[in-house]
DNA sequence: ATCATATTCAACCGATTGGTTGAATATTGC
DNA sequence: GCAATATTCAACCAATCGGTTGAATATGAT
């Protein structure tokens, strides 16, 4: 079937994953910037933040203004809020577990501080090796 | 050189890029399940199920507790907290955009719904084709 | 018209991803 | 011990990604 229907979201989180996309958008929150002069602070080429650029403006994260020979990008923050309502549903899990279980997490850390080779349950943590 | 220091924000965007991982992490809500429990909705393999989970670990969204044969994965939101933090940062921005140019963006839209085929300024709005 | 500037398009490359399958491991139940 | 269960590991595949380079486009300045 192979339905390349990806959300929003997922293009949204997407375009953020990477460091430079990040870093360009941060760049964008001081006002609209051309494309070089977005792209000057970084190593790569030229070509190379221009594919950011358009992934950003792929995901609606930032939007293009041609002006002449210059295309000048701006943020357009909405589709963030849908990222934030996402992580946000999280944020009552988190708060709530780090509440209430501020203490016994205070003692496993202390437990664990002192006995790292001995576990007192056959707990196995076994992750995030290779691959 | 190749250095592979991928941010824990690159791993945790990375990880939220996918509906599957999504769809795992926003099941996990209800509490702690096995690997095979947070699997059955999906049409996928198991194994494929599998390998996502390994993708939310790794990015510290999940963590799993291995007991007996079964593993048990929970949530742990903490690394939410960072990417919570960096979209906050646009919260600002597009509040006080929203806010401030309401009448503007208001006049500009319906200027637009005006003369669509003839732009005051020559403002070609080319984006989002192919890749 | 010509040349420099600003930018994309297109092709390519190696690394990663998302998924599959088959075999291995560890645990549980008989 | 033996079979079923729960899960990973390893190999593989096609697709995508992040980057490069070279050529094309459009605009601006002389």
């Amino acid at each position: 079937m192979m339905i390349n229907e990806r959300t929003s979201l997922d293009q949204t989180y997407a375009a953020l994953a990477d460091p430079t996309r990040r870093a360009i958008l941060a760049y964008l929150r001081n006002g609209p910037a051309t494309v070089t002069r977005v792209a000057a602070p970084f190593e790569m080429s030229l070509h190379g933040v221009s594919k950011h650029v358009r992934v950003l403006e792929r995901a609606g994260l930032i939007e293009r203004e041609v002006r002449g020979r210059q295309h000048f990008l701006h943020l357009c923050a909405t589709p963030l809020e849908e990222a934030t309502e996402f992580t946000e549903h999280y944020r009552a899990f988190w708060e709530a577990r780090l509440g209430a279980m501020a203490e016994h997490v205070e003692n496993k850390h202390l437990e664990s501080q002192r006995n790292t080779s001995k576990p007192k349950r056959p707990i196995k943590k076994r992750g995030a090796s290779s691959q």
